[in-house]
DNA sequence: TTTTAATATAACCATTGGGTTATACAACTA
DNA sequence: TAGTTGTATAACCCAATGGTTATATTAAAA
């Protein structure tokens, strides 16, 4: 598998918010199937699909324990996507300067003499 | 659309190569849809529904110059990916780390009295 | 005013994805 | 040994994805 193959199964993976919750949870220590299916209204089988995708791509292993397979993560892909992301970061931070730029602007017009805002204005969740 | 939404279609948006290509050429600049479609084997209409993918997901905005409609990167999505990634560097950092002690380990087993490796050992790509 | 260029949309097709239920299998427990 | 628990797999359904060709729309150029 190529690297672009693997951002491809990589981002596909975590397009699903069962498959995020399921890393989130794996991120607190390893989990049994059974375990991680209670948080959601889906059969097991469902679970075990998600599992096998997440697998595929390399962001969990499996163990073994008696009957159980524990999964843990493995966040080692998620470091290739970092490093992909990375690359526009400067286009994000732009973005972020451009606001703060308006917002600085838009207080200064509207409460003129009190003191400047300090550190940078994080724009709202959507 | 909330946070896990957006999460959803923008990880869904970068998990296809075509798109991220696509991104990259408009990281140098704004382009109409014929000069995005170039470097592919595709025809316009396939081109037409990445681009439309793209745009739903908020990774780019469409201009209007003449009869094309060039578009242009908008990375805030790209900001929030991140920030979910964040989460998670601290997992793909330590398995850098034991990489790292394994091959200085293993250095030094094999040729002993040579100066030690300085900075982290980055694994290959696969 | 007709033609050409750039883009969008419709209709279609094959494949994949996310879910289901039913069943198989492997490993403990009584 | 029989039952129970944990997990995997098979077969199926429906919706979504990624491509196609053909056609519509819009604006510029001749």
């Amino acid at each position: 598998m190529n690297t672009s193959d693997q951002l491809d199964t990589t981002f596909a993976a975590l397009a699903d918010p069962t498959r995020r919750a399921i890393l989130a949870r794996l991120a607190s220590g390893e989990a049994s199937v059974m375990e991680l299916a209670v948080p959601f209204a889906m059969s097991q089988p469902a679970i075990s699909k998600h599992l096998k995708v997440l697998e595929r791509a390399g962001l969990i292993s499996r163990g073994s324990d008696a009957q159980r397979r524990p999964r843990r993560l493995e966040a080692q892909p998620l470091a290739e996507a970092n490093e992909w992301l990375e690359h526009y970061r400067q286009f994000w931070e732009a973005s972020f300067q451009r606001l703060d730029d308006l917002l600085v602007k838009l207080k200064r017009n509207e409460t003129a003499g009190k003191p400047k805002q300090r550190g940078r204005a994080k724009p709202h969740k959507q």
